[in-house]
DNA sequence: CCTTTTCTTGAGAGCGCTGCCAAAAACAGG
DNA sequence: CCTGTTTTTGGCAGCGCTCTCAAGAAAAGG
């Protein structure tokens, strides 16, 4: 019972081992007779292919690392990355694949992860959450190493690298819109941090918005939030001094923050403030009053990843890719108006 | 440069493969020059050990598997879960360990999954969350197939298998009773899932309570909820029609939807209704009213798991073992008293 | 200085599977 | 019935590493 290998159903089928492989990895020229007995011989015996002479023998292991970087060590705070890990997870399952999770907890650790990632015949290929300034060094060293790589989210340097990402200035530009349009004047905004690409980006849209429709900067009404409830929240309370009438944040999670700080000086939502968020995660309905944001498909993005990933490695795919999705304005109470 | 083996590194430092191997195993009589040699030749080759080569010559993946069943990826919003997947994750990078991540989404996938995480000289070892009914049938052939394996909750049939937790009656006891000390009289519970062990223990908890403590138990007063926020948030509608003055709630996302439902009906929290929740995950410091709780280490006890786990793997642990943490109350606004 | 013990090193047999190549069998065509 | 073609099958050489065993070198003891 313990321990069957190849040459025990090939000898219990009575024929070679090389022919059990086929019928194992589903090769053609089998007649019908053999791949039956065969099947039935794996069947009755619980027959399990040993995963790792099998990545030795083909040089691929069937498994696909999911890299989140130390700066996204908000993983517990923030549910975008478990969204993605859903996602990741669950195109991995399709394609038959495993998923390798790296989770960086420290600085250091960031270091010291590397090697194991980029040990050989170990990995197939490896998704790396990005956007922040410093994983550039680890992304960088994947592409030396010559290791097949799909980044979510676009990366500081693109060049060269597939990445999948959605259209964040664009995204950030109709959220701010909808506020203007539904007469609001002082809008301020919550971005992300600025060594990201998320944040620099949503804040982009944001000023574009601003400053094309007439209504201008003001500096005072920016305010840089970590994408933490907490970091929301402060920010919040350095903007009420301000007096905005509305906020547009880069995140759910923020505008949660936000949202409380706003209550707490007994503020109502959204006739004296108004707001629009980012992701449209399950919290954006948590709070009482529920939350307009802009729908990103994070599953979809992970899912998505995946795929491109696994065509990279089976492929070979030459260019880079550059994939953007799609992003949708979920109206609900925070922002006052249904008016699109 | 391309697909160093021990070979190359061997001829390279004039020595034979088999010193190379126990230079890089760190075995002991293996004389200081030579290691010292091997080791440079090493370091400026950047040789990495072929990772399935190692695990079928050895036996030994050094990978470890964590599975969230179905059960529980159908709430997947639960923040409980990426937290507990940190921990183990911490846990297995603390040990040189990897974590291979299993996302069960559907429930076909369930009997799907089980063939590919049980094929030899894949995993190490496996760390199932369980503590559903419906997990039983994964588990029971886990331990069929003589995988090494430890449960993270207690599951159904805990006999023979190691698994760590905690006490979940008497974390609910201690709640519960904390609100009768503060003079609440028409204490309401929602519920996990009947058909869980978390479920089914934080109720026992708070009827034993609401005995021993004089109050009874009236069935109009306990509502199921599923521990998603929308569950919550209904169950609470229930009980709002037969007047609770407080509420024990079997995790805080249950809480917050519950306090949603308090808000929405213009009754004040804590004074019309003392809240209690459970788990103490960062979301229970984000609504207006801050969430008095039951604080489980999460983490810790993913990490723990992990380690139980290696240790099984490493030194066969016969008799199962059974880990329980402690918990802690952490009193905040909710619950309308700071007196323990 | 020789024998015994201990330390260091190399040789070689696998680990279980894949995939090429060639042999055998089955099938066609004349 | 023989030859040529195609399909099915078996043989076998690896994949890169670990680990036991024994040989050789060094250290210790008499």
């Amino acid at each position: 019972m313990s321990h069957l290998t190849l040459e025990d159903i090939a000898e219990q089928a009575r024929v070679s081992r090389s022919t059990v492989s086929r019928v194992v990895n589903n090769h053609p020229n089998v007649s019908e007779d053999v791949r039956k007995r065969v099947l039935g011989v794996i069947q009755n015996t619980g027959y399990q292919p040993h995963a790792a002479a099998r990545a030795l023998a083909s040089q691929r292991s069937w498994t696909i690392g999911l890299i989140l970087p130390h700066s996204v060590s908000f993983f517990f705070t923030d549910p975008y990355y478990p969204h993605l890990t859903k996602g990741v997870a669950q195109g991995c399952n399709q394609h038959n694949y495993t998923l390798a999770l790296f989770l960086v907890d420290t600085k250091e650790n960031e270091e010291k992860i590397f090697p194991g990632v980029a040990r050989k015949g170990f990995l197939d290929g490896v998704v790396v959450q990005s956007g922040h300034h410093g994983d550039q060094g680890i992304i960088g060293r994947m592409i030396d190493a010559n290791i097949p790589l799909v980044v979510a989210g676009r990366p500081f340097r693109s060049d060269n690298v597939s990445y999948i990402d959605i259209d964040n200035v664009n995204s950030a530009y109709h959220a701010v819109s909808h506020l203007i349009r539904l007469g609001r004047k002082r809008i301020g905004t919550i971005s992300g941090p600025g060594n990201s690409t998320v944040g620099i980006d949503r804040l982009q849209g944001y000023r574009k918005a601003m400053t094309e429709r007439g209504l201008g900067i003001d500096e005072t009404l920016i305010a840089e939030g970590d994408f933490t409830e907490t970091g929301g929240y402060y920010a919040m309370r350095k903007l009420l001094s301000y007096k905005p009438d509305a906020i547009f944040a880069a995140s759910d999670v923020m505008a949660m923050g936000a949202m409380r700080a706003v209550a707490e000086a007994n503020l109502n939502i959204p006739e004296d403030v108004a707001f629009v968020g980012f992701d449209d995660l399950p919290i954006a309905t948590y709070s009482d009053i529920q939350l307009t944001t802009v729908r990103q498909p994070v599953v979809q993005f992970g899912i998505l990843a995946v795929e491109t990933l696994i065509d990279l490695i089976e492929n070979g795919i030459k260019p880079p890719r550059h994939i953007i999705l799609d992003t949708e304005l979920i109206i609900r109470e925070s922002c006052g108006g249904s008016h699109r």
